[in-house]
DNA sequence: CCCATGCTGTTTAATCTGAA
DNA sequence: TTCAGATTAAACAGCATGGG
């Protein structure tokens, strides 16, 4: 009996289903930091269900399904008209309805995703899901409840503009027939040996599997699949005809310069170095420099006005100086994790950021998506956030441009890849002694912050916030120097 | 999970060429 | 002058990458 996620994940690779069963333990650990991200799925569907008032929910116990089953029958036989998490064995399946409705003689069905919008998964998810309802009740439609990321909060919660609902029955109607069949196909390959199926774009699409260390531990480090920019067909195209190593690659192959560099560094160890394409950008610079660096926390429901779902909400940035003299100078703020910190943030790093020098942030784009939004959103400051953008300078634009590759890049031009291979063994400059270590877990710590009860424990993770985001601008200046020296 | 950007590969439109 | 066929340019879509 295979529950409706197995049989998602059956479909995505036989193998990886093959492996949960057989060898549960080459599953590799939850990363924590990733889980937590955005394991918001619970709260996005209790509130779902406040789109339909006044039902009973069947309380999830992953040790006794068959009460659930027994409970959800129960109720419907009750005459019970809108149930929640309603559980269901049929059909070679087990699967839970998020929403299930009475509509006159049929049942209506409402699965509840944190997404903001349909995606193509869900359609064979909600095909499962009808499969093993269908048999005990007559069904009507089915639906995607989802995220609406236009919604703007005001004052309470809107729940009916917080979420949109998309009828994908026709849609389903086309996949219900071939679900028998390979869910026969799936009990026969858990019965059988191993499959023997190869690493593929499968592998991480359209979600990343949990057993990719095991099915992947052959590839080496520097492979092929480090290609910058290649389309991953073609990586696995590469991989699959025995070329693996850079030195594996025939002359015939078609490179990109940038790639063409990744392979030739890694055969001679020794970095590239373009000294006019640096010259460009550090002579386009002007002083003081500012480097800058937004935090930011971003969650599905809105917690404060102003907020839509997903919004990318600034909660601190660092700020290093660097004037012509060579004197250093750092600025932060990091806003109070029970308010919209996004006010007193304005209004600091206007005055911070001054009027005169370039603001040098990693990947531009990001940090002035950010000000256009305070700026559309805070009327007052529109004006003093506008001028701020044209003043801006992109530090990977250099490295992007080949103007300096180092061979341990390894394909990577993000700042996590570029500061270990500048300065190895450089404590200072180690995010690995960090608590905090990437944005994804600023982004994480400062959303769950002010849930924590224990105010020494908010400190000791605001100063871990500050010294990450110290590090990030930091990371820059130090980057900029060792530029400035070429 | 979201979004902006920029590269890549493909499709479509525009332009050029050479033979009738 | 005309037009098929070839070549080049522009437009588009999809994917990879970066940030959080």
């Amino acid at each position: 009996m295979l529950s409706k996620s197995q049989y998602i994940r059956g479909l995505q690779c036989h193998k990886s289903l093959w492996l949960l069963k057989h060898r549960p333990e080459l599953r590799a650990k939850p990363d924590a930091e990733e889980q937590a991200l955005f394991d918001t799925g619970n709260t996005v569907g209790d509130l779902a269900c406040q789109l339909f008032p006044g039902g009973v929910e069947i309380k999830f116990d992953p040790q006794s399904f068959d009460d659930m089953i027994e409970q959800t029958r129960q109720l419907i036989a009750d005459g019970v008209e809108v149930i929640y998490e309603a559980a269901f064995k049929q059909n070679g399946i087990f699967a839970m309805a998020d929403i299930l409705v009475k509509n006159g003689d049929v049942w209506d069905v409402y699965e509840v995703k944190s997404s903001t919008s349909v995606k193509g998964y869900h359609y064979n998810d909600a095909a499962v899901q009808w499969v093993a309802l269908s048999e005990v009740l007559t069904l009507g439609r089915i639906h995607i409840v989802h995220l609406n990321n236009q919604y703007i909060r005001q004052g309470e919660l809107d729940i009916q503009q917080l979420f949109t609902i998309d009828d994908i029955t026709a849609n389903v109607l086309t996949l219900v027939d071939g679900v028998p069949e390979y869910l026969a196909e799936m009990e026969a390959m858990l019965k059988a040996d191993e499959p023997q199926i190869l690493i593929g774009t499968h592998c991480d699409d359209p979600h990343s599997c949990d057993f990719k260390s095991h099915c992947w531990q052959d590839v080496p480090d520097v492979s092929v699949f480090n290609l910058y920019r290649m389309n991953a067909a073609k990586k696995f195209d590469l991989y699959h005809r025995g070329i693996v190593q850079y030195t594996d690659i025939p002359s015939t192959e078609p490179l990109s310069s940038v790639q063409r560099i990744q392979v030739e560094t890694a055969s001679s160890g020794q970095p590239l170095i373009q000294p006019q394409i640096v010259k460009d950008f550090v002579d386009d610079l002007t002083y003081p420099l500012h480097f800058f660096d937004f935090e930011t926390f971003m969650e599905a429901i809105p917690r404060f006005d102003g907020q839509k779902p997903f919004m990318q909400m600034p909660f601190q940035y660092s700020l290093h100086i660097l004037h012509e003299n060579g004197e250093l100078i750092h600025k932060e703020y990091l806003g109070d994790e029970f308010s919209d910190p996004r006010p007193d943030l304005v209004v600091q790093m206007i005055q911070d950021l001054g009027e005169q020098g370039s603001i040098i942030a990693f990947n531009q784009s990001f940090e002035i998506s950010r000000i256009k939004e305070l700026a559309r959103d805070f009327k007052d400051y529109k004006p003093g956030l506008l001028e701020l953008i044209p003043r801006f300078k992109d530090l990977i634009v250099p490295f992007r441009n080949l103007g300096y590759y180092h061979p341990d890049f390894n394909g990577s031009f993000s700042i996590k890849s570029l500061l270990p291979a500048m300065f190895p063994n450089d404590p200072e400059l180690d995010y690995k002694q960090l608590d905090i270590q990437n944005g994804g877990m600023a982004m994480d710590a400062f959303a769950n912050l002010s849930r924590l009860k224990d105010p020494d424990h908010r400190d000791t993770i605001r100063q871990a916030l500050l010294d990450y985001c110290r590090l990030d601008t930091l990371a820059m200046v130090r980057i900029y120097q060792s530029l400035h020296k070429i």
